[in-house]
DNA sequence: CGGCTTTGACCGGCGC
DNA sequence: GCGCCGGTCAAAGCCG
């Protein structure tokens, strides 16, 4: 993602000063024609209409020199956020290998693929578990063997870990993968098959009916994996949100404490598709449709579908990150983690409280049923007026009302109500000020981040002087400087905004349908082909420029909505 | 006629 | 073990 900001601004800036130069050069030119070719006008005259020229021409010049100034100063406040993202990268990785290693691994003789955890090592995968409810299962059964659980244990970490971060665009988390010993260039279908298999989105009989002879495998299989979800929470007026991909109804159900019907959908783009999402409108609010996806989509995505996969990836990754800070607990290698993920100590808190249901932020939650334990991240989008949901027009309501979901689950809030006390200040510089209002609410959220944590707490006292105001522009850029690079899940969303942010700014003909609810148009207006979540060079696909999408029937929406309820 | 939705049946997990 | 509940299946029906 850093490479297309990059480049992006890399274009961006001579374009925009080529386009002054261009400008001030007509100047020129018509005051050098001038001189050369003096009119039948008096010699006054010319002298005057010459000293105006002049006066415009050290104007636009010292126009450009600010300009220029500006975007220096912003190409090496972008150079130092890009060398702390990847120092920070860098470390990440250094942990995320220092995390599988000291787990005394060794190889199972009946699969080499799969490494058996040493029994001494058991305590602290058991800490590293998310959803609980394994781990609980697992206690129960005492009956299984010390061996079994390692194994088993083993498996959901590496799966559940490598799928969040998949979720979504179907890109692997280099570090994890290249412990599998996969063949490097493995093919589009060795890849789904990779997918179908991490996402263990095979159905329960085929689980039962493809039993292989190789213990592993049944092991893997009894014991599936709960798989991370994203839900997005967003007014809506149809049956359900246009998220750019292409889904097949397959069930539906009344759920218990909701008069609504759930439906459920599997995503038809690819027929192994593991995906799918349950919509259901929300009990207290009617007018709040409830989405939440499930898996992994093995299949390139269309363009209108992947900002909508980039974000609930990103919000996966947030908890999964979240997910694997708890392993972090404890003196050690914690200290460095915590150092150096700031936010994963919230995320940690978050997870803490999840475990004892206890967590709860107004419109947001890390949410569990009570009947499955899928740990649950929850995108609030309902600050959004329904109309910009529906609107492709969608970023004139970004820079009218500064608002932008929420990412409940780690308070990360995108919402910005109080975007006029931003110290961005729009000093006519060319990026932040056509970006401003975009940029506002990273920003922001940095700052909720930040004043949750006690990281360069920003206080936000009456209108600053300038001077304050400078003070106050340098310092939260530094300080979002380093809540970016503090937390690389959150990279993973910043990556998805960004990107929003870019591809907005590169025109709008980027046009998708827009029935039901256009989540996939603010979510993903204009988004250009972009490679998200591909650390280290993961998956890269091209989506084509356009698809055609089945919206559900307005009949069938209706019905669904009248309550044609079944069971 | 193919693709999609509807809907009752079925299955498995979980709590009691 | 039983009942509840979430999730899925698959036949029937609908629609373009």
């Amino acid at each position: 993602m850093e490479d297309d900001f990059k480049e992006d601004r890399r274009v961006d800036d001579p374009d925009s000063s080529s386009h002054k130069e261009e400008k001030v050069g007509t100047k020129r030119q018509y005051s050098e024609n001038d001189d050369v070719k003096p009119s039948s006008s008096s010699k006054q005259n010319n002298l005057s209409h010459t000293k105006q020229d002049d006066q415009v021409l050290e104007s636009a010049r010292a126009e450009m020199g600010e300009v220029r100034e500006e975007n220096q100063r912003l190409k090496m406040r972008l150079d130092r956020i890009m060398k702390d993202y990847q120092t920070l990268q860098m470390q990440f990785h250094d942990i995320v290998q220092h995390d599988h290693q000291p787990k005394k691994l060794t190889t199972n003789p009946n699969n080499p693929h799969l490494e058996i955890e040493e029994p001494d090592q058991l305590v602290s995968p058991s800490l590293r578990r998310f959803s609980c409810d394994v781990r609980k299962d697992d206690e129960k059964k005492k009956s299984s063997s010390i061996e079994k659980n390692a194994i088993r244990e083993d498996h959901h970490e590496q799966i559940d870990y490598r799928d969040g971060l998949n979720l979504g665009l179907g890109c692997k988390f280099e570090a994890s993968k290249s412990d599998a010993s996969d063949p490097p260039n493995s093919s589009f279908e060795e890849q789904q098959k990779d997918d179908a298999a991490d996402t263990n989105w095979i159905p329960n009989k085929v689980l039962k009916t493809s039993k292989s002879v190789g213990g592993d495998d049944e092991v893997l299989q009894q014991n599936p994996v709960k798989k991370t979800r994203v839900s997005v929470r967003a007014r809506c007026d149809a049956s359900t949100m246009n998220d750019g991909c292409q889904w097949r109804k397959y069930g539906q159900k009344i759920s218990k404490g909701n008069p609504c019907p759930r439906a459920y959908y599997r995503c038809t783009i690819a027929p192994s598709c593991p995906v799918r999402k349950q919509v259901q409108r929300c009990a207290e609010d009617m007018s709040i449709l409830i989405t939440t996806y499930e898996g992994t989509h093995n299949h390139p995505l269309p363009i209108s579908a992947t900002a909508m996969a980039s974000t609930t990836s990103a919000a996966a990754s947030m908890l999964l990150s979240g997910s694997s800070s708890r392993s972090q607990a404890g003196p050690g290698p914690s200290t460095t983690a915590a150092d150096l993920h700031g936010l994963n100590n919230y995320y940690q808190s978050a997870a803490d409280a999840y475990k004892s249901s206890q967590f709860y932020i107004p419109g947001s939650s890390f949410s569990s049923s009570s009947h499955n334990s899928h740990p649950t991240i929850t995108l609030d989008l309902t600050s959004f007026p329904p109309s910009s949901l529906s609107s492709y027009n969608s970023l004139s309501h970004f820079n009218r009302f500064s608002s932008i979901p929420k990412f409940s689950s780690t308070n990360l809030n995108f919402s910005s109500s109080e975007s006029s006390t931003m110290p961005w200040s729009n000093n006519g510089s060319s990026f932040l000020s056509y970006n401003r209002n975009q940029i506002g609410f990273l920003s922001n959220s940095y700052q909720n981040y930040m004043h949750k944590n006690n990281i360069n707490p920003i206080i936000r006292p009456p209108p600053p002087s300038p001077q304050q105001q400078q003070f106050l522009q340098e310092s939260t850029i530094a300080a979002a400087t380093k809540a970016i690079t503090a937390d690389p899940s959150f990279q993973s969303a910043l990556a998805a905004a960004l990107t929003k942010i870019i591809g907005d700014t590169n025109g709008a003909d980027q046009r998708g349908n827009n029935n039901g609810c256009g989540l996939t148009t603010y979510l993903n207006n204009n988004t250009s082909s972009t490679n998200l979540h591909q650390p280290g060079g993961g998956l890269s696909f091209v989506a084509p420029a356009s698809l055609p999408f089945s919206i559900p029937r307005s009949s069938a929406a209706s019905k669904a909505e009248n309550g044609d309820q079944t069971n």
